[in-house]
DNA sequence: TTGTTTCTGTACGGTACCGTACACATCATC
DNA sequence: GATGATGTGTACGGTACCGTACAGAAACAA
């Protein structure tokens, strides 16, 4: 009886992302989104209740991409800790996935709903970097000073502008990361 | 002459970089900063050659007092380098300048020209943290280690949404700020 | 083919904002 | 006071986008 949906939910809510992590939440626009995906505006309001209802949708579909999905496949590969956090850190924060991500956390800035959401997946991600490190730190302090900074890292990096004197900023971050993962004094 | 202008450019700036820093530069609407300074728009475009002047003269006051201003506090006030670190942290990342300053790093990943002042401003920043860290820390990698987490908590832990198992955020940033001035194994 | 159902194009009215034009009020100075 | 420059209010046309309404195209079932 359908006569096969041209541009189906999902198709809407992807382009949704993908504008939402070049422009942030202002640069989806349901006029926009319909040019880009060459049709009009025209069928979106048959699968959602107006741009609102888009963006709640969006969140939806990031939120189970970016924990379910990821520690998921992070847990099934098993490896030692250290191993384990490299991975995380490829995964979570790769490019694709990663550029959604610092939107969304820019987007919460401005609107508790979305920072609600938002804690609930940094804190799946805080508790496993949390197992991560209390693996070979003892003091409850360090292990969250550790996780602290390795957070800061992930997001921060893609914030900094700032030259790493001759390194590239994956050097750097590099070089970071692996610091964090020796024991001190 | 002129009779005393009731709202001069500098009011213009201001009500611009506040607006900026609750809602990115989206949010700098010609018309809604004049309701919001109890005026319209006619006088505005007497100072300003439209809506992107005003947003390139917010941008030269707010590199000037982010860089210039703080860096010369701090040196002028001393210390060793542990205590001027701390101070750089109050100062740059002040509340009042920091959300200005998180604007527009939000901003700079959308416009190159933005970018291009960050960073400038970021390697001035970036250059003072790497002699706090030099006055202890001999491996150059090591230095670029430390810097580049020291920046990446500064910048992220205003994205960070996540809990940090009964210490408040500013606690956590405490911790591992610390934890950065500590030598290691 | 015909019928039925669903998606899409088109057209519309409404809002928010940009930038321009110009008359008018306002204040330092004479 | 009168004068003259200048900041401000008002009015306008233009653009981009939202959401609604509806007719027609498209695909499958009978």
């Amino acid at each position: 009886m359908p006569p096969t949906a041209r541009t189906p939910r999902g198709r809407w809510i992807d382009a949704g992302l993908d504008a939402l992590a070049r422009g942030g939440p202002d640069a989806v626009r349901v006029e926009v989104l319909a040019a880009d995906l060459g049709v009009t505006k025209g069928g979106f309001y048959g699968y959602f209740d107006g741009r609102a209802a888009l963006l709640r949708e969006m969140l939806d579909a990031w939120e189970a991409r970016s924990t379910n999905d990821v520690l998921a496949r992070v847990e099934s590969e098993g490896g030692d800790p250290a191993e384990r956090f490299r991975r995380v850190g490829e995964l979570t924060f790769s490019d694709d996935l990663h550029r959604i991500d610092i939107a969304v956390r820019e987007w919460a800035r401005q609107d508790p709903e979305v920072a609600a959401r938002l804690r609930r997946v940094d804190n799946v991600r805080m508790e496993f970097l949390r197992t991560t490190f209390r693996s070979f730190v003892d003091d409850p302090d360090e292990v969250e000073a550790r996780c602290t900074l390795a957070f800061g890292l992930a997001i921060g990096r893609h914030f900094i502008a700032a030259d790493h004197g001759g390194r590239t900023q994956r050097e750097a971050v590099m070089l970071a990361g692996e610091l964090l993962l020796r024991p001190l004094a």
